[in-house]
DNA sequence: ATTGGTGTATTGTATATATAATACACCAAT
DNA sequence: ATTGGTGTATTATATATACAATACACCAAT
């Protein structure tokens, strides 16, 4: 055993299909270096066993990766993160951030909350989570 | 004109199915009263020309909507709110807000980012966005 | 009773997603 | 050279999603 996907996760009944949401994962992966250059992704059959996902659906994603020039296929021996794969500084990490900020200050106004007490909720939810 | 959708939209890139952003959207305006009791939904044509989408999508929403009752179909007028449909209290909508949350702070954590960081990003964002 | 507004059914088409079961080409390691 | 690991191609099937174009049943308002 090579790698662990600690953490890759998958939800398939989130109508995003699984393999976009790994293509997401794994570059968010990449640009904060907890996949390194040089590093090798799971293999296909097993991330599909440990994900209980058709193998075909892991190579998908895989191949929509090396078609974006994020990964190589190095026969024999897998994925390879590419040498120039940039790891993003922190402020373009937090960037990243903004699409499901948005969608959540969205669900926010929705439910007609106080930005105040979604702040503090949301504070609440990460300390619990993290460490 | 009977009802502004203002709060409503719809992201047909995101993977999610459009019916199903609708009624999670349309679920979040009523248990915080932004849709009550009696209220009427746009209608199938106005709601579809507004958010340029096949009607039939729209009443797809709508149709599951009625399954669970939330909305009653009114020959002639059209889709009126449950009366017994109850707003939530703060907390319960707060709870509602878990989902996101938690897809955010696992997002944060492939980035690789320091949750005070976030806490601090997301309150910028809210500020922004919001009034 | 007519008009114009509801939601919905129907039929057809196109596309995307995911799975299944095989088989293959390629290379590392031995 | 054999073994066992890569990713991938192929064919088939099933399901879900979205759109298009009509047509219909029903009711409110006049």
């Amino acid at each position: 055993m090579r790698h662990s996907a600690l953490l890759l996760q998958v939800v398939p009944s989130s109508g995003e299909p699984i393999y976009r949401q790994l293509i997401e994962q794994i570059k968010r992966m990449i640009s904060s270096g907890k996949l390194k250059s040089e590093d090798y992704l799971p293999s296909v059959r097993q991330l599909a066993a440990e994900l209980d996902v058709n193998p075909m659906t892991i190579s998908k994603a895989y191949s929509l990766l090396e078609a974006q020039n994020i990964v190589t296929r190095v026969r024999g021996k897998g994925m390879k993160v590419m040498e120039y794969s940039h790891e993003a500084t922190t402020e373009e990490r937090l960037e990243q951030l903004i699409p499901i900020m948005e969608t959540l200050i969205h669900q926010s106004q929705q439910l007609d909350l106080e930005k105040e007490q979604v702040v503090e909720w949301f504070n609440y939810q990460i300390e619990k989570e993290v460490q």
